[in-house]
RNA sequence: GAGCCAUUAGCUCAGUCGGUAGAGCACCGGACUUUUAAUCCGGGCGCCCGGGGUUCGAAUCCCCGAUGGCUCACCA
């Protein structure tokens, strides 16, 4: 069984008694002639037009649509709640105007079900605009009951499984996803009127690359050959600045086979940029300011609350290296360490270093353990050990680092950038150095993919590249404390037994 | 993967010391022609997450499992 075969279902060969009874008045309807699934019904308004514009259109028939919510009988008249996409407006039915044969009618539809209304646009003495329904048609029969309409749904193992209810039981859940919405089309109009190419790569890869992550394995049938689902859009993006298209994005989902936790999903969106020409200074100003917009967009300032906490996008945000941030934050200078000594320091202060970790290695766990999360941010983490930035070009005047940065905004990573390293022979050497790392054991280690060596042979403009993760986004701008509540159907194991 | 917590009616939740199941909403019957968590009268809901065990007796105690939440780990 599983769970649409119960919980708010009941079972689909047990039925309880309301859905007994709502099955009942499906015959009922029939019995009538009536087809309780009803075809294509013209609205002229929804409720969000009415109550508008009730001035223009108070004593006007209107034809609305949606579904019946809240129901309160008054013996020969009635009063019940329509909800559309837009909002809720009340209806309001009274046997003088529309007969006894409607009226019983009316009186027979149950909580959940869809209807049609014509009917004149009125405000009632408690001064409630509503419509008083001339006549109805049922457009679809609900069989099942709706939550309880005061606390909501509230279990959030349903509210995820079952998201449709959750969006009628509690409208506050439809608003993020409205948010989420205008986020990536905010983002989509920010890049196209800045003149970038909007573009699609491949989400089956021979050779997931791009990041560091276990990939999804999947299989095509008339190629006979496993294939990856993607873990990053970045190595096809800059295989485009190869092409010769200057400025890039792509907005789409990026599959990771790894934990699942309030800030991780199997499947996530990101939206990843490449400009040729630029580096990751014009990425970072191109994020500041990218932030900045969607904040107004959405919460309309740039301070944005999140969790109690007041967050201020407005650029320019502050840039901190690496080791600068990690003296700061756990008073440990590692400039200047080797290798030996840096480990050494790593395990003092309680961390543990695998054999054959070197500086990058303690560097890493300095920042996760003590630097993350103090980053309420914004701020941008930069220079980061190329030994854990196969893809990021050099520091002209320090090899050991790269030109990378991090935006760091209320201790989550929102994304990665980085001058893009064009230079093929220092790129297979890194492509090396990782595949040694992979036959050591570290599974989420870059793969060789001689192809795109070749590609970045035939020269590669320099660039600046720049991935932000859009899940993350819509948690910052929606205020929403787990990623599984700006995700519509996050992954849920399924219901066994 | 580990720890803690949760799972009882369609939904939201109570359930005492281990004595065999309750409330509100929803539903059903009745009253009510401007209510809005409508109101009033009457009604019955159940695989107490699943499987074992202890016990005369288990929603309750013990063990195993499932799903979810949180924390940690893993992970960007």
């Amino acid at each position: 069984m599983n769970v649409g075969e119960e919980g708010a279902t009941g079972g689909m060969d047990e039925l309880n008694d309301q859905m007994l009874i709502r099955r009942q008045k499906l015959e009922d309807w029939r019995d009538e002639g009536i087809d309780p699934y009803g075809h294509r019904y013209e609205r002229t308004h929804v409720a969000r037009d009415i109550l508008n514009a009730f001035d223009e259109l108070e004593g006007e028939i209107v034809s609305i649509a949606g579904r019946i919510t809240a129901k309160r009988g008054h013996g020969k008249a009635s009063f019940a709640d329509l909800l559309d996409g837009s909002g809720t407006i009340q209806l309001f039915i009274r046997i003088n105007t529309v007969g006894e044969e409607l009226y019983t009618q009316y009186q027979r539809l149950d909580l959940g079900d869809v209807i049609g209304v014509v009917g004149s646009v009125f405000r009632t003495r408690q001064g409630e605009i509503s419509v008083e329904i001339h006549e109805f048609s049922l457009l679809s029969k609900a069989l099942r009951p709706l939550p309880e309409k005061w606390h909501g749904l509230k279990d959030v193992d349903l509210r995820y499984r079952m998201r449709y209810l959750d969006l009628i039981a509690n409208p506050q859940v439809r608003d993020v996803f409205i948010a989420r919405s205008r986020i990536i089309q905010g983002i989509r109009e920010f890049l196209l009127k800045r003149g970038y190419l909007e573009v699609e790569t491949p989400m089956l890869n021979v050779i997931p690359g791009g990041a560091n992550a276990r990939p999804f394995v999947t299989h095509h049938n008339a190629l006979d050959m496993d294939l990856y689902m993607r873990i990053a859009p970045e190595l096809y993006l800059k295989r485009l600045l190869v092409g010769g298209l200057e400025k890039v994005f792509e907005i789409g989902k990026n599959f990771r086979n790894e934990g699942i936790s309030t800030k991780h999903n199997p499947e996530y969106t990101s939206v990843e940029v490449y400009e040729a020409y630029g580096d990751a200074n014009t990425m970072m100003a191109l994020t500041e300011e990218l932030f900045a917009y969607l904040a107004e967009l959405i919460c309309g300032t740039t301070r944005v609350e999140f969790q109690g906490n007041i967050i201020d996008l407005a650029p320019p945000w502050p840039r901190l290296t690496m080791l600068d941030a990690i003296k700061q934050y756990a008073g440990v200078d590692l400039r200047g360490l080797d290798d030996q000594e840096a480990v050494r320091v790593a395990k003092e202060r309680g961390m543990e270093m695998p054999a054959g970790a070197g500086k990058a290695q303690a560097i890493n766990e300095f920042f996760d353990n003590f630097v993350e999360p103090n980053l309420t941010g914004p701020v941008f983490i930069t220079e980061h050990p190329v030994e854990i930035s196969p893809l990021a070009k050099r520091k002209a005047d320090d090899p050991t680092v790269t030109e990378r940065f991090e935006p760091f905004i209320v201790g989550w990573e929102m994304g990665n950038g980085f001058t893009e390293l064009n230079d093929p022979i220092d790129q297979k050497e890194r492509f090396q150095e990782q595949v040694e790392q992979r036959k050591a054991g570290d599974d989420e280690a870059h793969m060789m993919d001689e192809d795109y060596i070749i590609a970045l042979e035939h020269g590669m403009p320099p660039a600046g590249g720049l991935g932000v993760g859009i899940d993350r986004l819509v948690m910052l701008l929606t205020d929403s404390p787990s990623i599984r509540d700006v995700l519509l159907f996050p992954h849920m194991r399924p219901r066994s037994e």
